[in-house]
DNA sequence: TTAGGGTTTG
């Protein structure tokens, strides 16, 4: 005789509005958190962690969590962040209900952002969680972003003059604990408002000098004092941080803002170490790709040869291929956390001669608005498949200008029409019609030939991260030979890799390559086979 | 046991 197996143990949990909540019991709730401050020691044995909850059911529930382990602590980063208790003990204090761990207490934390992943943070090393919780943390996050107030989570460059505190999400660069205590970070923006810099002669900043040297003008100062000293003479240097409750002090007088982090912990005063993947680290990641040629600040960079396709080379880690010297080849597999740009419209512009102007190739009908015309259309149709295409060729200044010289429009034309157009003017741009738009085609075709260049992709960033040893790297180059987003890659240029973080970080996205992409995507030619299967 | 939210004054 055969048992079927056993399944395991499942509870089903009850959890109860907030506003249900009484004196005496032991309740598994769900909230989203209005208030915290991260945990301090207690004048006991214990961490202590003091937070707010509140749900849908309007009410509000204070809770102060003990424990000898930091871990089994919720692990919470900002105000909008939803945690699951089980287990937790409500009791009375000073009139009002409160909430403590009791015995078998357990927290699952989950990033309160809409978009972020549904993974909570736990020290737990089973724990259930069903389709109904996904269902759950959805519907606070939506309630939250509705109904609750969060604190300024501006960025750099979102610091305005009235701007008093600040919760900024940021990397730390460098810092100096031994004379001031002086915290460097950046955050990927432009803070447009002028910023206290810390006279530093004669005190050594801890940091990589030329990341320092680099980011001047993208960091900013901030002076840390009294209960935060020890935490922030223990943080890493890259490591992600939220500081909470910055003060932007503007002296009487002065133009130039001052960041602190002042004694106590009111208002939730403190200093967050954020994991390299968590949503939040990730935003930061994506700023700092965005910037205006700034994505791998000089000095963070080395020159190598990155082969994806080559299978029968071993992938090497992207930390290996940092410590090497250049020139070397290497196939790596990372994780891709960043691309850009998003759209062709993002990097390429035209230049109508006529008005002057510059468009926007997505938008081309604001060209012809301009008051001359700034191209002559040629109409034709192809025989197999009969098919209407049109040139529009660019007029240049009233002058006659010879064939090769000539950019022209290829607007519905076939391959070896644009090899035959190709040889006679100097720049074909292929375009579609859409929405009676003229538009450029997706990467799949060149967005400009010239001569016998045919060129691909444009100005092209690309951000990995790896697990082991955690570094993330950032890929750029002219003429990337990318053919679609979200499909293979084939890596065979020469990037600037430049070192950007370290820590562990979990995939959203896996970026594999094999021999058959190699077979598929060919560099410079046409692909023989488009996949569209999505990565 | 501990602590129990609500801005430094550099």
């Amino acid at each position: 005789l055969q048992l079927p197996p056993l399944s395991p143990l499942r509870l089903d949990y009850v959890y109860i509005p907030l506003n249900e909540v009484k004196e005496g019991l032991t309740v598994n709730v769900y909230g989203v958190v209005k208030f915290f401050k991260q945990p301090v020691p207690s004048k006991g044995t214990d961490f202590y962690s003091t937070l707010t909850l509140v749900d849908p059911s309007a009410a509000r529930l204070h809770c102060v969590l003990f424990s000898g382990s930091l871990d089994l602590l919720p692990q919470i980063y900002k105000v909008g962040d939803v945690v699951r208790f089980h287990r937790l003990k409500i009791q009375c204090y000073e009139g009002d209900l409160q909430g403590v761990n009791g015995p078998g207490f357990s927290a699952l934390t989950f990033d309160g952002a809409l978009e972020a992943g549904v993974t909570p943070r736990t020290a737990s090393k089973s724990y259930q969680f069903t389709s109904t919780d996904r269902k759950i943390v959805r519907e606070l996050r939506s309630w939250a972003k509705a109904n609750l107030l969060a604190p300024d989570t501006l960025r750099l460059k979102d610091i305005q003059q009235n701007t008093k505190y600040l919760d900024l999400t940021c990397q730390l660069l460098a810092k100096e604990t031994d004379g001031y205590l002086l915290l460097q970070v950046w955050d990927g923006t432009k803070c447009q408002r002028p910023i206290w810099q810390v006279n530093l002669d004669g005190y050594k900043l801890d940091g990589d000098a030329n990341a320092i040297e680099s980011l001047r003008g993208l960091s900013v100062d901030v002076l840390v004092y009294d209960n935060h000293a020890s935490t922030a003479s223990s943080l890493q240097v890259g490591a992600y941080l939220r500081l909470h409750n910055i003060h932007l002090k503007l002296p009487e007088g002065s133009e130039v803002t001052e960041l602190h982090l002042h004694g106590g912990t009111s208002y939730g005063r403190g200093v967050s170490v954020l994991p390299a993947d968590s949503h939040d680290s990730k935003r930061c990641i994506k700023a700092r790709a965005a910037l205006p040629g700034g994505i791998c600040p000089e000095g963070w960079c080395v020159c190598v040869t990155v082969l994806t396709a080559h299978q029968h080379i071993a992938a090497t880690a992207l930390g290996a291929v940092l410590s090497q010297e250049p020139p070397c080849k290497y196939r790596i597999r990372a994780q891709l956390m960043d691309f850009q740009p998003r759209g062709l419209h993002q990097s390429v512009k035209l230049h109508c001669p006529a008005c002057q102007a510059w468009g926007v190739p997505d938008l081309l009908p604001s060209l012809a608005l301009c008051p001359a015309p700034w191209y002559q259309t040629v109409t034709w149709h192809s025989l197999s498949p009969e098919k209407l295409m049109a040139a529009h060729i660019v007029l240049a200044n009233g002058e006659e200008e010879a064939p090769e010289s000539k950019a022209i429009l290829a607007e519905g034309v076939t391959v070896r029409e644009l090899h035959r157009l190709s040889r006679r003017f100097g720049s074909v741009i292929p375009v579609c019609r859409r929405s009676e738009q003229l538009t450029l085609m997706d990467c799949s075709v060149p967005f400009v030939i010239e001569g016998r260049k045919w060129h691909y992709g444009v100005f092209f960033i690309l951000t990995f991260l790896q697990y082991d040893p955690g570094i993330l790297v950032t890929f750029a180059d002219w003429d990337f030979p990318l053919y679609k987003y979200n499909t293979k890659l084939h890596l065979c240029s020469t990037f600037h890799i430049g070192r950007m973080s370290q820590g562990a970080g979990e995939s959203d996205i896996w970026i594999r390559t094999g021999v058959r992409d190699r077979a598929e995507w060919s560099v410079g030619g046409w692909p023989k086979a488009q996949s569209k299967r999505r990565v």
